[in-house]
DNA sequence: GCGGATCAC
DNA sequence: TATGGTGATCCGC
């Protein structure tokens, strides 16, 4: 989902549209909207440091309740895709659509058949010129040029124009219909996606699509906000696509691992590949075995759902402290939001670390296991 | 087996 | 004024 958490507030705040914004506090961002993003607002960046580059943003408290609604129900429409889809946060997933996909080359055009549905208000004297609520509308189908039907391998994708008077006179809203036919094939298959969530939740999502699951990540990255791209399972187009490919790109090589490697000249996964022989040295086995894996375009084929959860903690960043009542005070705390935590799960008998954190310095009590009952 | 480092979100 | 919280993995010891 594209700037999900930003993106749900101004949906409910549509005041907010056009107007730097972002969620979290003053101590974090969580994320922020494009607008914010053009003066080097960020996620993960502190909200005080946010208002010196935009002086003007305006900070939305975290709603997750509210973010858990609308996941649910962007995960709703995923299902009928991969059934076994994988989320990986309130705004995001992978899915395996292989199995849909053959599915989906049988199906008849109702199938595939969606109406565009958008409310339109009766015009009337007391309101406002209908041009003004095109803030209501999905950007999708109506802007200039639309970003899903004016991609490239959107030629089986059809716009029909019902009949709008079939559908007029309900009230003051009569629902003007538009039919849309998406395609067979994978790119279909995923605009037919994104147009069904954007429908559900007025909200765009992009993706990426390609034969595993690493590609399919960096895809996604592509052509964000609101559009996908695909890497056909072909060895020579797989092969071009990672060559200039910034190793930083890559999931699972962070800050740490970018700096190590680009102190060896190694920027892009070309030159991953080529200082194979060094990396064997410098790195472990595993690692180097990762770097080459993602230098020659591989990644994982198989979704496989995390199992059992392995740990539980909870962490507190407060401020400098010296009495040890209150140092004391903050590890009850700590116990009791854990022992809460754990109670929701009915985890007792569990091994668990208890962490306290300062900027200046860490205070670790030891792995103890949780009597039963606690 | 543990803790530090790293990473993702 | 002010730089988060949770869970996972790898690796050295």
């Amino acid at each position: 989902m594209d700037a999900f958490y930003a993106a749900v507030e101004v949906k409910d705040a549509p005041e907010l549209k056009d107007k730097p914004m972002a969620v979290g506090s003053m101590s974090m961002l969580s994320t922020s909207n494009y607008h914010a993003r053009k003066y080097g607002v960020r996620a993960a960046m502190p909200g005080f440091i946010a208002k010196k580059l935009c002086p003007n943003l305006i900070i939305i408290p975290t709603n997750f309740d509210k973010y858990r609604a609308v996941s649910k129900e962007v995960q709703e429409i995923l299902v009928d895709y991969d059934p076994n889809f994988l989320p990986m946060s309130l705004d995001e997933a992978y899915l395996d659509i292989t199995e849909h996909l053959q599915q989906r080359q049988n199906w008849p055009e109702h199938k595939r058949m969606y109406y565009c549905h958008r409310e339109v208000k009766e015009n009337r004297d007391d309101l406002q010129p209908p041009c003004d609520d095109l803030g209501d509308i999905s950007p999708l189908l109506f802007e200039d040029s639309p970003p899903i039907l004016s991609q490239q391998g959107s030629v089986h994708c059809e716009v029909q124009q019902t009949d709008p008077h079939l559908q007029s006179n309900e009230k003051e809203l009569h629902q003007q219909k538009e039919k849309i036919v998406f395609g067979v094939t994978a790119e279909e298959a995923v605009k037919e996606m994104r147009f069904r969530v954007e429908q559900k939740t007025k909200l765009t999502a992009s993706a990426g699509i390609a034969p595993n699951m690493m590609l399919s990540k960096v895809c996604s990255d592509m052509n964000k906000p609101n559009g996908q791209y695909r890497i056909p399972a072909d060895r020579d187009v797989v092969i071009d696509f990672i060559k200039n490919l910034p190793i930083r790109k890559v999931p699972g090589i962070g800050k740490v691992t970018e700096k190590m490697l680009n102190a060896l000249g190694i920027t892009t996964c070309t030159e991953l590949y080529q200082q194979g022989a060094l990396l064997s040295i410098l790195f472990s086995e595993s690692s180097w075995h990762h770097f080459l894996q993602v230098s020659l375009g591989l990644g994982d084929t198989h979704l496989e759902r995390d199992g059992d959860r392995k740990s539980m903690s909870t962490e507190r960043t407060f401020s400098e402290i010296s009495k040890a009542a209150e140092q004391y005070s903050l590890c009850r705390d700590l116990c009791h939001d854990l022992e809460e935590d754990l109670q929701k799960e009915g985890l007792r008998g569990k091994t668990v670390t208890l962490k306290l954190k300062n900027v200046n310095f860490e205070v670790k009590t030891r792995a103890c296991t949780v009597p039963s009952p606690v």
